[in-house]
RNA sequence: CGCGGGGUAGAGCAGUCUGGAAGCUCGUCGGGCUCAUAACCCGGAGGUCGUAGGUUCAAAUCCUUCCCCCGCAACCA
């Protein structure tokens, strides 16, 4: 196998707020079937994942949870370390931000920066809220006061630093439109230019000083490195960058070949992060793969079954090479692939069981039966079955050169389509192989064969079989980057030696007179969709009670009519009788423009008349709305919605699935009457 | 007119860049077969390619209108 080079591939780091769930794990696996396909091509392959550990997010979830940040992000990186360990993911090197030889390249990456002028000092102008101690965007502010407190913030600035962006993004926008491969898929190029690049690149804040979960700048140490900075920064550091001297490795792996990526921080990877790296003076990675999404379930039918899927109760149910393939088969390139537990036990069935599994059990079984095992290559190709079982000899070998142009054509296809990234497509091309295989069956029916009596067409029937199993080695080694231990055990079970990629240009290479396995195993049972409901439910029924209490409201709505909430601080009489509730009727309503979610209500309270906007436009029209009689809050702060004056609150109850109910007195009242 | 994605058979999707016989998977119906995991193979039915115009010898594909859905943004007082 020659080697090719260096390959350096890495997924986008994982925040390390929490457990991955099966959207998070795809990124991994698919990275790992690049990989894999890969080294598999020759190349010498550094794969490099691993966990983002810094900021303000797990700050405030260790305080939460009572834990120091580092004790945390510990403890998150691990389970998700376990998760990739548990989906056969071929990683070379699982990184940690929160490692201390990072943290000392990212401070002299920054000083660097500093030193030279890209960084510099500025302050940064915003709301701010003195009892939060936190800045607001004039956007982020709800009613022109602290989202988080409600109470009144300050215009202030405060001193932080700030990266000139636009020094750089001519040489940026030269680069992009120089290598079209750069941003992958192309759509995603005239998004970034025509939204960033060419209005023109703000200078970015690259430090905090709201936080301390971060990189403390060394000569400022009340800031701490922004995120991305750091988190991004992770491809070089690890790889051996360093701001004194580089290792020889880091030369040989420097540029990465490929960042794979959610689509959502595509604008930090093609503009932050090869800004960075020309203002360091490196190269830029040769290609950024901004994957699209896998949502979980739609909500449609499968609210009962529950809407986070992880990859570990995935595996519990389908074993690790079934997720494996669902989550590399779902996702097509460009647009977002859907995942749920009705597709998964359709895909099981149907590929791997029936299409796959079925196939590499009835070949050895056929094997075994006619021949004790021992497939002998016989050269005898020229013997047809009728479908009446009559054979006769004399037709083409047609089906035999089919057969092998398929098999020999495949290797070719899913090389392509890898190149391509096209990784869904990959796999399908080696699924046709084995759907191939079937129909060679079919056509050739072996049992037909099994009952002649002479030795042609016995001869016949042992090179069909050969055939069979030379079909199927092939397609099983090529399915190793994707499966890797489905393609063992079959080529287990065959008996049958890997010949490497570049060496499948023969047919005919499993060696004759090999003996495949006397006891095949079953590689896919069959499910029943009840058995994994079933087993669905239990999965969640656990993880319910392993959340302790009320936690996540995510189950059956149904069939359950209470449900838990948030508690919030307790609050004196006082604070409530702040509160003024009354009783209104709504006497006119209409949707509010340019809103989706809003409706605009003339709520009629004693004797004035006041206008309330409401976004429950999803639940009500606003002729249902007209008549009711509501409960309102009226000394709320009035406040502009969408253009429109709202001068009051109507009260509505939530249910675990967002729905909204308005409350209305239960027998009837004059409107205006205070509730209290 | 905030940005973006999308509307193709019952479901899920490809095809659209680079016009040229409407395809794939699942489901469904019928047939075949019996080696195998109620599997496998073949065939049928099922689509005004969201709407309305335009360009063209030819439009799912290019241009324009409008309608709907989904993210993000904004706002759910």
């Amino acid at each position: 196998m020659a080697n090719k080079g260096p390959y350096y591939i890495t997924t986008a780091i994982a925040y390390s707020s929490g457990k991955p769930h099966i959207g998070n794990t795809y990124e991994a696996v698919l990275a790992d079937a690049i990989a894999r396909y890969k080294r598999v091509e020759g190349y010498d392959v550094v794969f490099q994942t691993g966990t983002d550990e810094h900021g303000q997010k797990n700050e405030i979830k260790a305080s939460e949870a009572g834990m120091t940040p580092q004790a945390f992000v510990d403890k998150n990186s691990a389970e998700i370390k376990r998760i990739w360990d548990l989906m056969n993911t071929s990683y070379d090197r699982f990184v940690r931000t929160s490692d201390p030889e990072h943290k000392k390249k990212v401070q002299k990456i920054f000083r660097k920066l500093y030193d030279q002028g890209d960084i510099y000092k500025g302050s940064y102008e915003g709301w701010y809220c003195t009892p939060c101690e936190s800045f607001w965007t004039q956007s982020q502010l709800v009613d022109g006061k602290c989202p988080d407190c409600g109470r009144p913030v300050t215009m202030a600035s405060e001193e932080a630093y700030f990266f000139r962006m636009s020094k750089y993004a001519d040489r940026l926008i030269e680069h992009i439109n120089t290598h079209p491969e750069f941003i992958q898929p192309v759509a995603r190029k005239n998004e970034m230019m025509n939204n960033f690049l060419l209005p023109g690149l703000q200078d970015l804040c690259v430090s905090r000083t709201s936080f301390t979960w971060g990189i403390p700048v060394d000569f400022d140490p009340k800031h701490v490195v922004y995120v991305w900075l750091d988190a991004l920064s992770n491809y070089i550091t690890f790889a051996g960058y360093d701001v004194d001297g580089s290792t020889d490795e880091y030369s040989r792996y420097w540029p990465a070949d490929l960042h794979l990526i959610g689509k959502d921080i595509i604008r930090f990877h093609t503009i932050y992060w090869p800004i960075f790296l020309m203002a360091l003076g490196e190269p830029l990675p040769r290609q950024v793969f901004g994957h699209p999404w896998l949502l979980m379930g739609d909500g449609k039918m499968s609210k009962s079954k529950g809407n986070v899927l992880y990859a570990d109760e995935l595996a519990d149910v389908f074993g690790v090479d079934a997720v494996r393939y669902f989550v590399l088969h779902e996702m097509p390139f460009e647009n977002d692939g859907v995942l749920t537990w009705d597709l998964c036990v359709e895909r099981f069935n149907s590929d791997l069981a029936n299409t796959l599994g079925n196939l590499v059990n009835r070949t050895i079984s056929m094997t075994n039966k006619y021949f004790d095992g021992v497939v002998c290559a016989t050269g005898v190709t020229d013997l047809q079955v009728a479908p009446s079982g009559v054979v006769s000899e004399g037709q083409t070998g047609s089906i035999d050169e089919d057969l092998k142009k398929i098999v020999l054509e495949t290797p070719a296809k899913v090389t392509e389509k890898m190149d391509r990234l096209r990784v869904a497509d990959a796999i399908s091309e080696v699924f046709a192989l084995f759907k191939r295989c079937n129909k060679y069956i079919d056509e050739t029916a072996p049992w037909v064969l099994a009952k002649g009596e002479d030795q042609l067409t016995k001869d016949r029937l042992s090179q069909v079989l050969y055939n069979l199993v030379e079909a199927i080695a092939v397609g099983a080694e090529l399915l190793e980057s994707f499966m890797p231990d489905t393609a063992q055990k079959i080529l287990q079970q065959l008996n049958a030696k890997k010949r490497g990629l570049d060496n499948m240009d023969t047919f005919g290479q499993y060696p004759s007179n090999e003996k495949v396995t006397d006891q095949p195993q079953i590689l896919f049972q069959r499910l029943k969709a009840e058995d994994v409901e079933a087993a669905v439910a239990k999965l969640q029924q656990a993880r319910a009670e392993a959340a302790g209490a009320p936690q996540e409201e995510e189950k059956a709505a149904g069939d359950e009519d209470s449900m838990d909430v948030e508690k919030k601080e307790e609050v004196s009489i006082d604070d409530f009788a702040k509160l003024q509730i009354q009783v209104g009727e709504i006497v006119h309503c209409e949707a509010v423009k340019k809103s989706k979610k809003l409706l605009c209500s003339q709520v009629k309270i004693g004797s004035q008349t006041r206008q309330i906007v409401s976004g429950i436009k999803q639940w009500y029209t606003p002729e249902e709305m007209v008549g009711k009689k509501v409960l309102v809050i009226t000394n709320l702060k009035p406040a502009k919605l969408a253009g429109q004056l709202s001068e009051g609150m109507i009260l509505c109850a939530e249910d675990n699935q967002g729905r909204l109910s308005l409350v209305s007195p239960e027998s009837a009242v004059s409107c205006g009457a205070e509730v209290r």
